[in-house]
RNA sequence: GCCGGGGUGGCGAAACUGGUAGACGCACAGGACUUAAAAUCCUGAGUUCCGUAAGGGGCGUGCGGGUUCGAGUCCCGCCCUCGGCACCA
């Protein structure tokens, strides 16, 4: 039947490392009683969707798999776990349809997972997997939750919210896209209803201020930085007429105040219905009705015009003691600064064009430094017309006009951001209960040895429609008595999928834990992570919920770090062939176990980290993974003779020059993995290899380092020629090899030789010869002599080991 | 509109603090092996012009300027593209 091969074969030798890495537990982390030092390198965990892996994700996986087995090698305890996010929409959408349960779905997608991430070879160790839907792990989430509850730091409020009557539930910012729910597309109502809310808010500061320390990607930093939003300014009152009392305004510019021609209130605010006179109720009232029933989406349009109503009531300019008409807008929104503005139109885009349409007053106050623009200019300049700042410039303008408003107490520097408390609750089933009982008396927490409050079975997966969650349709679950012994209901929203995300790093360290959610010698000893990597999309929602949520443990002396994440890389996204985003609808998805069949898994790992830089998006090419199967193949080689399945490798002496490719490769592979420069690694284990076949030469000395560094690339690989070299232990944790940077250098240099700034020719010379060696030989270099011949050399720039040049007279 | 990333051969990409642009790989061409093909191994190649040839010249890192002996790299002004935010006063 089949004839005995020798030849490279994947599906064997990889299943068979497999299996050896799981019964021996190879890479069973030790715990904080190890001598070594830690390293804590993670993935952001996925969401076990049932479609199975996508190449996406082992992008990154094996780029942290790549850093693990090369920090094991380094003699580090390295910390690398996985596990499953797994509450969400999704399975609750499909329990819906078919009436299976959420977790029954949600354990297939992770077995399917879990067999996928195992084929492709990651040193995981599997004994600390969890899943954020296992009531030992989502225990410790309520347990998180109610120490926010004791800190005030949860609260339920009447928010408007963003409402999908499709789906029937509330919806959080980042689910809705131009008004429109992310899931199926549907449109998106405000709407207020009770909701528990976090306050993530008063952690702004910190929030901001804390990005300095870390080692994160700059674009994402800046990112958080304007999810923030952080601004300062003058928050200041102005007295209304008719002895409603006092008008308070947030702004950026005070040194505009004399700019002042009428001022705008949020439709919402609540000043609006007191000061509106009775003329102007009737216009009023129905702006203000129609402002509500407005979706996100109308609201957000910035294309459409300003609209806006007056109310009839005026306002009194502290500074000059005008008088200022109010009006009230949707341009202004409640939910930031006070809901109410001053409105300067000579030097705001907002106010300019709300001014144009109701041809109101536009007067000039800064003075531009150079060419005054067409329209409203917002910059800075020189304060005129403006009282006792008339000639200063903005900046000295704003503190003066602050300083007087401090000293009048008209009003105080404040700090406004535009950062919103985080929305914490669900109207769904898949999801962790909140710990919380209500009753007439108030909301109590459920207590500690009560925790999990697990979630019951239900019949319908049916949202209410009503707002609630199915769960208040189990009157034997919600009715309970409450600590008095009265008659009380359980809280019947879930908490949103991202809780249960911004602490699974710390439940890694001890997963087991009965008695706590971890204990503070493994935290202290793992964390932070060191490396951490996953997609951009979670710029500013994951990786802020997870920053707020470390700083409240901190806060509570849980913790012992205030950071969760220290260093931060970001994996780029694997495109089609045709260079779009893959999808089923342009159907230029490639699916992992096809490839894993077609070429192995350590050829899958090789080529996604040959592609380019891992964290740029990349076009997927089936003939380029075509040329990494080939180099695999190559290395093969090198060792094993595909007739024979003897080994070519001898105890030969290396020449200077085997020498010096392989402490080349050994320096260049070392610090390009520290550098997380995958592709160039690569490239030069190409080069090794390139080398050795042309040669025809196979010394030990040079092969076995070699399968060591080819080991954290393509570890099945790796093992196996370790295995045919006669090694007994182990790979991973062979000591790295060091490689002789003498070696690694070369013994002559080449330099360019240029004439007038163009490169003519090369000479080679010894690394660090002077001038006169290197002009004399570059005088004579191929290519040079009837460049100089009857020309007049003034001068020649010469740059130890780099470049001479020879300029001539003109 | 604002913030951030990116534009280098036919393609994916290299290039440390300004110093041989195109390493490595794909695709391509030629050769060796083979009855032949595949596979494998070796060789070539940015482009264009002159030359039968050896060889030589010009042009080349999105566009236009600038600094420098020298610019993919630094500075100024643009264009295109991807991602995020979007009336935040």
């Amino acid at each position: 039947m089949s004839e005995p091969s020798h030849k490279y074969t994947p599906a064997l030798i990889e299943p068979k490392w497999q299996k050896k890495w799981e019964s021996e537990q190879t890479f069973r982390t030790q715990g904080p009683e190890s001598k070594k030092p830690k390293y804590y390198v993670l993935d952001m965990f996925p969401y076990p969707s049932s479609t199975g892996l996508h190449v996406g994700h082992p992008e990154g996986y094996t780029a942290t798999d790549i850093v693990a087995r090369f920090k094991r090698a380094k003699g580090f305890n390295v910390l690398h776990p996985m596990g499953w996010d797994a509450f969400g929409l999704p399975a609750e959408q499909f329990a819906l349809q078919t009436g299976v349960h959420p977790a029954v779905t949600t354990g297939k997608s992770i077995e399917t997972f879990r067999r996928q991430l195992q084929m492709l070879g990651f040193s995981y160790d599997w004994s600390r997997e969890f899943a954020t839907c296992d009531p030992d792990y989502y225990r410790w989430t309520q347990f998180i939750f109610l120490k926010l509850w004791e800190k005030g730091l949860a609260y339920q409020t009447e928010v408007p919210v963003n409402w999908c009557p499709a789906l029937k539930t509330v919806l959080a910012n980042e689910e809705v896209v131009d008004g429109k729910s992310e899931r199926g597309g549907h449109p998106v109502f405000r709407q207020p209803m009770k909701q528990w809310m976090l306050r993530i808010t008063t952690y702004a500061e910190r929030l901001l201020s804390d990005l300095d320390k870390l080692d994160w990607p700059e674009s994402t930093k800046e990112l958080q930085r304007n999810w923030i939003g952080k601004s300062e300014g003058l928050q200041m009152r102005f007295p209304l007429e008719g002895g409603h009392g006092e008008l308070e305004i947030f702004t950026t510019r005070p040194d505009t105040l004399w700019g002042v021609t009428y001022m705008v209130l949020a439709p919402e605010h609540p000043l609006v219905s007191k000061i509106t006179t009775a003329e102007q109720k009737p216009a009023i009232t129905a702006y203000r009705d129609e402002a509500s029933r407005k979706s996100e989406m109308a609201r957000q349009d910035q294309s459409k015009e300003k609209t806006g109503v007056f109310t009839g009531a005026y306002a009194t300019n502290p500074a000059s003691g005008e008088r200022v008409p109010i009006w009230i807008s949707d341009y202004v929104m409640m939910g930031y600064g006070t809901g109410a503005i001053m409105a300067v139109p000579a030097h705001d885009e907002r106010d300019h064009a709300f001014a144009v349409k109701y041809s109101l007053p536009v007067r000039e106050v800064v003075k531009p430094l150079g060419t005054a623009p067409e329209g409203c200019f917002s910059g800075e300049g020189t304060a005129i017309d403006s009282g006792f700042i008339t000639g200063k410039p903005t900046s000295e303008a704003k503190k003066l006009v602050l300083e007087w408003a401090e000293s009048k107490a008209l009003g105080k520097r404040t700090v406004q951001y535009k950062l919103r408390d985080w929305l914490f609750s669900r109207q769904r089933y898949w999801g962790e209960p909140f710990p919380i009982i209500h009753s007439d008396s108030g909301s109590e927490a459920v207590p500690l040895a009560q925790l999990p409050v697990k979630l019951p079975d239900v019949k319908s997966y049916e949202p209410s429609g009503t707002g609630e969650s199915p769960l208040a349709a189990i009157t034997d679950w919600v009715n309970v008595n409450n600590s008095a012994g009265v008659p009380a209901r359980r809280e019947t929203d879930t908490m949103p999928g991202s809780a249960g995300s911004s602490w699974y790093f710390l439940r890694y360290c001890d997963p087991t834990n009965q008695q706590m959610a971890f204990s503070p010698e493994a935290e202290k000893y793992w964390m932070p992570v060191d490396l951490y990597l996953g997609g951009p999309e979670h710029a500013v929602g994951h990786l802020l919920y997870s920053r707020f949520w470390m700083k409240v443990l901190f806060d509570c002396g849980l913790v012992t770090h205030d950071e969760p994440f220290q260093k931060l890389v970001h994996q780029g996204m694997i495109l089609g062939e045709d260079g779009e985003k893959m999808s089923k609808s342009r159907g230029n998805v490639i699916n992992p176990d096809d490839v894993v069949k077609l070429y192995g898994a350590d050829t899958l790992r090789l080529y996604e980290m040959f592609m380019g830089p891992l964290e740029r998006d990349k076009p997927w090419s089936m003939t380029a993974i075509e040329g990494v199967y080939r180099f695999t193949q190559r290395a093969w080689r090198l060792f094993v003779d595909e007739d024979s399945g003897k080994l070519f490798v001898d105890d030969s002496a290396p020449t200077a020059e085997d020498l010096k490719v392989l402490h080349k490769t050994l320096k260049k592979v070392t610090e390009d993995i520290e550098g997380m420069r995958f592709n160039t690694a690569i490239s030069q284990m190409m080069v090794f290899v390139n080398h050795f076949t042309k040669e025809n030469r196979r010394p030990r000395e040079c092969m076995k380092p070699f399968v060591q560094i080819l080991n954290p690339f393509t570890p099945h690989l790796a093992e196996e020629l370790w295995d045919r070299l006669g090694e007994k232990d182990s790979l991973t944790y062979a000591a790295w090899p060091a490689f002789d940077a003498s070696l690694a250098k070369d013994d002559t240099i080449k330099m360019a030789v240029q004439v007038m700034g163009k490169t003519r020719g090369m000479v080679e010379v010894e690394p660090g010869s002077n001038q006169a060696t290197v002009e004399a030989a570059a005088r004579i270099a191929d290519g040079v002599p009837h460049h100089l011949d009857g020309k007049t050399v003034k001068k020649v720039i010469f740059v130890p080991n780099k470049i001479i040049n020879f300029l001539l007279e003109s």
